[in-house]
RNA sequence: GGACAGAUGGGUGAGAUGGCUUAAACCAAUUCCCUGCUAAGGAAUCGUAUCUGGUUAACAGGUACCGAGGGUUCGAAUCCCUCUCUGUCCGCCA
């Protein structure tokens, strides 16, 4: 959630920073009309209390004769006050809902863009390994080792869910230990969080409103599966004041993530790199508003460093304006080579949020006498299928074989 | 799932009989004093949000908030209703 007293401060720049989000002009100044309206029917509506308030307190030294009086006098302004408070709701309720659609303001570094084709390569680590034969997509490799089970992943769900069974699934584990021990050498402290959680957690972090077709929800309960465990462990601290020595507060986490993939369409509809179901590691830092860009230069290091040890070959892009996320004021995603699609795939994205899922949550730190909004973070560490995915592909040999990364081997 | 109890500020915890209680007291915290340092001691400040005035400061004032939402009343932390959560006991269970 942005702040709407900038609105009312420097409207042209929000309308000129949010540009390039794509929300429109006419959004914003609807949006503008609606919380100064809102602000009047406010100041009248207090005005109107404080008088109910004042001649309440007359009551006590009051001579009897006049009560009757005061008691009319005060009826009217109650049924006044009744109404205004409609009013007030009313446009409160407007003014939250055009809030809550508000995607957060793009930093100020970041390139102005439509989509993909516009994002800025930073780095490019490892490169990729020349084959003298054709490469196998994982899919066919996880078939031909027994590792994926696509069909019988369908027969007890549905489609975009997958068995993986024998050395594949064994390899996964490998996989979350050999991430989780890392981000604990990075400094983050290790967290085993709920993986259903509430409605309220999930505006927290921006999911809800606007997302909900893309969750799975629980029948008949406010409770949802969580999309990634970034809604938990952001939301370990909603509704709290942290004390600043506490900062920066650094959490990892592996969980299953559940998303309905709704309007993906029939895109990565083999394997397993879009399913409703995946393992991720995620990463959540909890910062002072003066460090967070530099939290964030130092998750993307704690990724790509992962990926490096794996031998994964992989590449740092800062996205445009039109391909960042909702809450995100900042995003850098690491993409990792991917042999049988000859090109670079999504494998982690690092968000500053700033204070927008700060000010959702209601998450803030004491700067000596002041309580300032913190700014959060998060990361995927790795997801965890992906990365089985790029193993699989850019070790695989001529006969189908797939070769393990060395630093692997302690965890098998 | 059944029975009972509870929910107050950063924490602990007072608030029969509704009004000067946003809320005592204690602890923590912040600032200052004292001390060569530490410890101890002393003084002051100290809920949140929002609005108005003031130089976007200090500060002053208004409003709302004592789990959430309704109700009664001129007036509710205090009375009534609904919900949520927590604790304890019983039942069930990995």
């Amino acid at each position: 959630m942005i702040d709407p007293k900038l609105l009312s401060r420097d409207f042209d720049e929000v309308v000129q920073k949010l540009h390039k989000k794509r929300v429109s002009i006419e959004l914003l100044t609807q949006l503008k009309s609606a919380y100064l309206n809102h602000k009047n029917l406010k100041n009248e509506l207090e005005s109107a209390q404080a008088f109910q308030n004042e001649k309440s307190r007359q009551f006590q030294n009051v001579p009897k004769n006049e009560i009757d009086d005061l008691k009319k006098e005060l009826a009217v302004n109650k049924i006044r006050i009744a109404e205004l408070n409609a009013n007030v709701r009313e446009t409160e309720t407007k003014l939250e809902k055009l809030l809550h659609s508000i995607p957060n303001i793009p930093a100020d570094d970041i390139p102005d863009g439509k989509d993909e084709n516009d994002n800025l390569l930073l780095e490019t680590v490892l490169i990729p390994r020349e084959f003298d034969f054709e490469p196998k997509a994982h899919f066919e490799l996880g078939e031909q080792n027994g590792w994926l089970d696509f069909e019988r992943g369908a027969k007890l769900a549905k489609s975009r869910f997958t068995l993986i069974r024998g050395f594949g699934a064994k390899l996964e584990r490998a996989l979350i230990n050999f991430m989780l021990d890392h981000n604990r050498a990075c400094g983050f402290e290790e967290v085993s969080v709920p993986i259903i959680t509430n409605s309220k957690s999930l505006f927290g972090t921006g999911q809800l409103p606007k997302f909900e077709e893309d969750l799975f929800k629980i029948e008949d309960e406010d409770l949802y599966l969580i999309p990634t465990s970034e809604v938990t462990l952001t939301n370990i601290f909603n509704d709290e004041i942290i004390n600043s020595e506490e900062l920066p507060i650094k959490l990892t986490a592996v969980t299953p993530c559940f998303r309905k993939e709704a309007g993906s369409g029939g895109r990565d509809i083999r394997g397993i790199i879009r399913q409703h179901q995946f393992y991720k590691v995620e990463l959540v830092s909890i910062t002072k508003q003066e460090n967070s860009d530099e939290i964030l230069e130092k998750m993307v290091e704690c990724a790509s460093s992962m990926l490096t040890k794996l031998g994964l070959p992989h590449r740092k892009m800062l996205l445009c304006s039109g391909d960042m996320g909702f809450s995100a004021r900042k995003t850098v995603d690491i993409e990792v080579w991917l042999p049988s699609q000859n090109k670079y795939r999504e494998i982690s994205s690092v968000s500053n949020t700033g204070d927008f899922q700060a000010r959702r949550a209601n998450i803030r730190y004491r700067d000596g006498k002041n309580n300032r909004f913190v700014h959060t973070l998060n990361g995927s560490s790795l997801a965890v299928g992906r990365t089985l995915v790029a193993i699989m592909e850019n070790f695989q040999t001529s006969n189908g074989n797939i070769t393990i990364p060395e630093i692997l081997n302690k965890y098998l």
